[in-house]
DNA sequence: ATGCATGAGTG
DNA sequence: ACTCATGCATA
């Protein structure tokens, strides 16, 4: 009774109304400035050169590809969506693009000059194979409510704002005044139990991220398997881990407890409409956006053009790699803040 | 598990 | 136009 998906709504958001979780989100928002060293005031640092920089950065995730693409495999992807131009080779890289801060030193300059051979070569080794390995994963069922997560926010931020009475600790330096500290180690701790207990009951996240409509939690929707997965892996910002910790485990409790009384109470629900597309930005570009980003994590509307022209990649989709970018290094899991 | 995307809220 | 939380689609 899952193991099946298709909603969507996407092109269609309803107006959401509701009490949202606008001051706190602020809030938060707040602590983390005043966490963090301010980070965007760097950008007229290159302002002046950073043509040269582009350029170089350029010159970098070339020989990168140099380097790399002899000895990797390229596989022929399919560009879908608003992709108009983009070479034939999709992303075969799973790289754990996680380099924080400390970037500095992606500046090791292969003496790869040349490129005409080049190109052939590498379209030499284009082999093929869309390896689809799609398995079908025991679950796959999502529903979809969209108008849930902000008010779920609203509570969870909530709950984050005025949780844990023991907070405060000063990192490094950086003291953060009230940081509602539910230290990391609570939340790894908990994450981990969460994932055991969650399989133990014979539960997947899919199952998980539903389920918790059900709990009526004021303000509290269900979540996607992605959301689910990424708590699970820390893959969340700290904010987000601490806001829905609360609710996993109120679902948890009562789960286990359902468990126990031979109970369960799956819900699904079903829809179905358009299937969106999922840009792929081939390895090659891909490269060049790391290399451009090692140097300028926060390029201006206008580099965002260039860079985009250069790649031949449309604007928005440079900026929003961009901006998901810097929110992985934002994230929980082994970025700082800790 | 993760890449690219959306949208609310914010300035 | 950015940040953040989140999600669909996909590997």
């Amino acid at each position: 009774m899952m193991t099946m998906n298709g909603k969507q709504h996407f092109s269609m958001h309803p107006v959401l109304q509701e009490p949202k979780y606008s001051g706190l989100h602020a809030s938060s928002e707040g602590m983390r400035r005043v966490c963090l060293p301010a980070p965007q005031l760097q950008g007229n640092i290159f302002g002046g050169f950073d043509e040269s920089l582009l350029a170089r950065a350029e010159a970098l995730a070339a020989a990168d590809i140099v380097s790399h693409g002899k000895s990797h495999h390229f596989k022929p992807d399919v560009t879908y969506h608003t992709m108009s131009s983009v070479p034939c080779t999709s992303n075969s890289s799973t790289v754990p693009i996680s380099h924080p801060s400390t970037l500095t030193s992606h500046q090791h300059h292969h003496h790869h000059h040349l490129n005409q051979n080049l190109e052939g070569d590498l379209l030499d080794h284009i082999s093929s194979s869309l390896s689809v390995s799609g398995m079908g994963a025991p679950d796959s069922s999502m529903i979809t409510t969209h108008q849930h997560h902000l008010q779920t926010m609203g509570h969870l931020h909530q709950a984050m704002a005025m949780g844990h009475p023991h907070s405060l600790s000063v990192h490094n330096g950086m003291s953060c005044v009230n940081d509602v500290e539910s230290d990391p180690r609570e939340l790894e701790a908990f994450a981990e139990r969460f994932k055991q207990r969650r399989i133990k009951l014979g539960v997947t996240q899919a199952d998980v991220g539903s389920a918790l409509a059900n709990l009526k939690i004021p303000g509290v929707g269900s979540l996607s398997q992605s959301t689910i997965c990424r708590f699970e892996s820390l893959t969340l910002s700290h904010n987000n881990m601490i806001a829905l910790k609360p609710v996993l485990q109120a679902w948890l409790e009562e789960a286990e407890a359902a468990y126990r009384e031979k109970n369960s109470k799956p819900d699904l629900f079903n829809g179905n409409e358009r299937k969106r597309k999922r840009t792929s930005i081939a390895a090659p570009e891909k490269r060049s956006l790391e290399a451009y980003f090692a140097i300028q994590p926060r390029p201006s509307s206008e580099k965002i053009a260039a860079i985009a022209e250069k790649l031949d990649l449309k604007k928005n989709v440079v900026r929003v790699w961009f901006c998901n970018q810097r929110q992985k290094q934002k994230r929980m899991k082994y970025s700082a803040v800790h």
